[in-house]
DNA sequence: CATGAATGAGAATTCATTCAT
DNA sequence: TATGAATGAATTCTCATTCAT
């Protein structure tokens, strides 16, 4: 029945908003008294946490297929293609995961940040890949790279979350935000050479397709 | 005085959060009784949105120095520096900005969102030029071009200030987010054109700045 | 349980002011905490709105024996004997009924002021079968006379119940409220025709009840 | 500067509501600061009080004019009318002198209640005259008289100022209350005898006993 | 396991009033 | 005389939480 309770949380944090995801409103939601909650979670803070938790294995299950793409390139375009679905399509989770303060003590302290660990681990690993087979701009520190690539699509999953997109007109927002993710892939990935050894001859053909 | 208002709720906003800042806090903050905010603001929301236009006009001031340069690509990195200047140097006012939500009725009708406008249609002109000079990878729409741009020094920024990076150790943080910073930046610019074929030999030092 | 509250809710209203009547005193006088009152009631506006409910049921339930008079004359009398019993049995309903301003919403919009329309109904029904008797002097439209009756009734009712009869003296003030109560019916209704032209002579004893 | 104060007092009263009339509203309309009124006087109630003092005075001056009215079955209907002029013409005097509750300390204790005295006394008066006359219906004691009198315009006003005319179609309004409001001076005037020898001599004092 | 009842703290806001200047 | 600044108490309402049953 727990599965009920972060449903209903999850409801209500999706429709409505984090702020009007109370106590009182959960149990409201699974028609039980609010007292009843306290038998399957000891906090609101748990409750919270557990939806973190919950949010990681999802994003982390999402990411499965692609780690058996064997080229990098095409492994690390599909990791963000996948990470932008998981955000868009669970925006919520998303919040409470990367955004949110106030998230609670739980979570803060999250000795189990390594849920996180095991999804960005994924995307470094990846990276390093790349540089090893020198297609990597710019830098050759795998770290680098990874956290330059998980912030440029956080930074689009975020803007979008929490509306700071009305700049952009409501009818271009899709073509402009699909555009500029494929655009910051690109950017970060060289052609592969040819076998020739051309600089760039056949270039971007196949740059970070996606 | 207003100022020192503005500048509690500021302290609380940044070093509690943003549902501790309360109108009750704020007044024991500068040892006031409630009430007496309320000389000086109508509302908690006309707190908000004062504090908004004042980062809003901060960053503005920010860029100014730095339209002057003529190259647009040097521009663009110094805009972006600045970006993220202001960000980390006003943890605060970014949230506020860019992050939070629940920010209040009038920040979210705020027909005066041109403050940002202001800000962003610097960047989408020097998208512009950049482009028209053929320096930018990728993308040939100055919109898609600006949103990227945006989006990858905001992810950043916001990973920062909502305590996100705590996967990357903090003897190495300031290493990796600028290493990345440099990173996002110098993939979406081309080098300039060799000299040989190049339209405008005298820019081509300045290829890939940061 | 709701009744206390509602009582307690009477009970201000009646001894201290309608403004007086707050949330806070409500439970302070139950020994609540204004919180538990929420359980019960969704707002103060839910609070008035079953009291008014319970006046205007209290007061049809009353008119109710009267409605079995056959003689209409007689029934109007016994009517404005029943409204002033209420009005002074039950002061606090009369005022939030009839007289307080500011009563919420709930009240004000109260499509249900039909509960008013039944009890009214029934005097305007009274005078039309007054006025077939030609039992009626001044005037030959209803709605007139039941405002009429209505309006004097009101007036004295009110007078008392805010407290305006100072000018007369404390022990005439019984004798003169139920004379004026009496002229006032009594000038309405002329005597019943005399035996010698009257087509019911049997009424001829109940001219001029009270 | 007294009459500044308390004209705006009048005109929040009056477009706004009782509960409306605060200090600070009135200091705001005037263009001062809510302590300035304290050099003026000494209380809130003391302005209400002030309030009421001129609502009589008001009303005294009014009915002067008709006291010249020789006749007095036509002097008071002349004053009911004027009455209602008042009540009509000044609903906020009106109301703070006949109907509010919780009009400060000050009113309530007022010795010189007799303002209304003096009012009231021309009404008894007059009646006394009427009954002088043998042209009242229905009781020889004036107070009784007056009373009714009284308590009848009073009801109509009291429902119009307070707003519980509803149940009366707003376009039949009009028609009803002025219709209302000469019924019951009607009934209470008997015809005046002719000279010749009235119909029913014997009548005119017993009429409608009690 | 769940309820119903209740608490206590805290939210934003508004008011009459005071007082040094 | 008037202001500007501030107080303190009050308002309605919401929340997380507890606990006897």
């Amino acid at each position: 029945m727990r599965g009920a309770i972060l449903a209903a949380a999850m409801k209500l944090f999706h429709e409505e908003s984090f702020a009007k995801t109370t106590m009182r409103r959960i149990a409201q939601e699974i028609e039980y008294t609010p007292g009843a909650l306290y038998s399957y979670f000891k906090d609101k803070d748990e409750i919270l946490y557990e939806l973190h938790q919950r949010g990681f294995d999802t994003l982390f299950a999402m990411q499965q297929p692609a780690l058996a793409i064997a080229d990098p390139v095409e492994r690390l375009g599909r990791l963000g293609q996948i990470y932008m679905e998981f955000a868009l399509a669970n925006p919520e989770y998303y919040d409470l995961m990367f955004i949110a303060s106030e998230t609670g003590r739980s979570i803060e302290e999250a000795e189990d940040w390594h849920c996180g660990e095991r999804a960005y681990g994924v995307v470094r690993d990846t990276m390093r890949e790349i540089i090893d087979a020198g297609r990597l701009r710019g830098t050759s520190d795998p770290e680098i790279a990874a956290f330059a690539a998980w912030s440029s699509v956080h930074g689009i999953a975020s803007l979008l979350i929490r509306g700071r997109c009305r700049i952009i007109p409501e009818e271009e927002r899709e073509r402009i935000v699909s555009g500029a993710t494929q655009l910051l892939n690109a950017a970060l990935i060289a052609p592969a050479p040819t076998p020739s050894s051309s600089p760039s001859p056949a270039k971007a053909k196949e740059t970070a397709k996606r």
